[in-house]
DNA sequence: ATGTTAAATGCAAGCGCTTACATAGGCACT
DNA sequence: AGTGCCTATGTAAGCGCTTGCATTTAACAT
């Protein structure tokens, strides 16, 4: 017990085990292969020892970490707070371990990222959406890191999904939204741009109003970063323009919340003078006065299904499938018949 | 450009530049110490080649990973994220990048995740709070990780901290609830074992009343883990006691926001009918309606002095000192004068 | 020219692990 | 007892990088 000792290496437990490397390292990875005697002995001088196995080495050696890494675009809100959350207890069952970082919604910096985690040794990477360069998809297929999308749906696309048409979830509540008298909408919108999320939920709302006699252009669009500040400030904007709209549509319910403030700053009602939606339905949605009314985004389905498909990618070799995931909306409060 | 090529090794670039692989290797670590003209002719090998270091053959041979782990108790909710956020915008100005993981609150996960991150190579750990078994501390030692205390603020322990005196903090807070003539105290706290903030918060709010010439035991504690809905749950339960408290003293913002939405299901007014404050003045503080009566936590300045202390930690193997942080109190509206 | 010195580069030894392959017992048969 | 085969273990070759030390090269003074 010298006191200056630093970490035991394996072959430190294999000396005072008295066998080989080769067979410590066999007990800690495929015990069956080990006879019951000796793994006893090892296991034994694993933890007098308190050996923990040197990670980069295991990485180096075997060329898998059991690791996998995702990239989401923001941390600051809760939007893939549950999902990653249910990704990350179905990758533990599996006995793999989750890398998180958030790219702030940059191309360059998810780019960065993307290498890093490779760079890392995960061996598989989900990604939010399918928006990004193709030839980050050539690095990744040339690393052989098998790659999955979440948040988004799209079978056609190179890189498989496990998502939801969010062209059509938006649609649906849209038709909704109309259905109930509305004929000036408006729409904040997360930056579109490297976004199909935010795109595609647009689409779906100027789809609505085409199909139901309203002129797809006379949708009011306002882009904007997803921070409560940034809905306040849109919905200023949006309620200046005439005629102002009486239903303000959000890419997701932090800008909704947003949204909803800033009317009460202005003393308009909601959502008896100007509706408001959401779009996730995260916890946010219950709390705020009016409840929101929203689109129900199933985060913990999704970011389970991720998890399995993308181990199987990883273990199979296969290319993977797309899973579609049915999103529901959500009647609360903050949308109510159009009064004029 | 073969099509089967796998990733690109250091070898390759070397021959590539013709070079040796110590020159790749300084060309990227330390350039200045090559010359011009080597160092051009390797970068563009480099970027030919698409390469990319290998983080864990990296790690192994430099034995360091300017990588530094933090483990916070949850991620369910937003009570770490502003002062992660700023630690981890710190460490990437400096060069290292942040490994996080969530330990929801169990003391034989977050050892595990210890474990893990040290054998990830971290060169140092960012904790939450004081109270863990020695024996982390001893393995910390042996390992020569140092780690840093942040939410809690104790000089006198023996890993230096970066935080606030939740104690101090917390008295502040009832000395003023007392003041306004309230008499019957309740508190929702976090799990206080394993959790020297829930404790200390408890221990604030105690002092006060005795200080005040009441009696600290007749302080009802209900303790929960923290989730709005738990908040809400304890309320009720609180409530059902006679006589029922004037003012509830929340753990922290979290648990407030369910305490107001519960009393507002059972048809009670806050402020009017109970006082309610919260603690961390976290973005929810401000949306929940009554806004939050709250004590307001310095998380940015927290995490990035943390950041800045733990790497003088790493970079000059100091023992590191600790700091304190002020905290300040926020009044908005879910706190008033008692009206029996 | 030659020696002296410093700067640039190369050489090669690991870092701690996994795993293909080699080896050695043990057992069941003939 | 000999043969074959199966299983438990050992041997040693890397995995891709960094870095101390040795060597070469360049630069300058004499």
């Amino acid at each position: 017990m010298s006191k200056h000792r630093s970490a035991p290496t394996l072959d430190d437990v294999a000396k005072a085990a008295g066998v080989s490397t080769a067979t410590v390292s066999r007990c800690l990875n495929n015990p069956q292969q080990v006879v019951e005697a000796t793994r006893q002995r090892v296991l034994c001088a694993v933890d007098e020892l308190g050996y923990t196995p040197n990670f980069a080495a295991r990485v180096m050696a075997a060329k898998r970490s059991f690791t996998i890494g995702a990239i989401i675009p923001t941390m600051e809100n809760a939007i893939f707070a549950r999902g990653l959350q249910a990704f990350q207890e179905e990758l533990h069952k599996r006995g793999y371990t989750l890398l998180v970082s958030s790219s702030a919604y940059r191309p360059e910096a998810e780019e960065e990222q993307i290498r890093t985690l490779v760079a890392r040794g995960a061996d598989g990477l989900l990604l939010i959406g399918h928006d990004r360069e193709e030839q980050i998809y050539d690095y990744l297929e040339r690393q052989k890191v098998p790659a999955l999308v979440a948040w988004s749906f799209n079978p056609t696309n190179r890189t498989p999904s496990v998502g939801f048409d969010n062209r059509q979830a938006m649609n649906t509540l849209a038709q909704q939204v109309i259905a109930l008298g509305h004929r000036h909408l408006a729409t904040i919108s997360g930056i579109s741009k490297g976004n199909d999320r935010a795109r595609l939920r647009i689409t779906g709302i100027k789809d609505a109003m085409a199909e139901n006699g309203l002129a797809p252009d006379d949708l009011f669009v306002v882009e904007t970063t997803y921070e409560i500040e940034n809905g306040a400030e849109a919905f200023r904007d949006l309620m200046s323009y005439a005629p102002a709209p009486t239903a303000v549509l959000c890419g997701n319910d932090v800008l909704a919340v947003g949204a909803i403030r800033q009317a009460q700053e202005m003393g308009l009602r909601v959502p008896d003078d100007v509706s408001i939606t959401g779009f996730d339905d995260i916890e946010l949605a219950r709390i705020v006065s009016p409840a929101l009314t929203t689109v129900h985004v199933p985060h913990r389905e999704m970011g389970q299904k991720a998890a399995l498909e993308l181990i199987h990618m990883i273990e199979t070799s296969a290319s993977g499938r797309s899973v579609e995931l049915s999103t529901r909306l959500i009647n609360r409060e903050s949308l109510q018949a159009a009064t004029v």
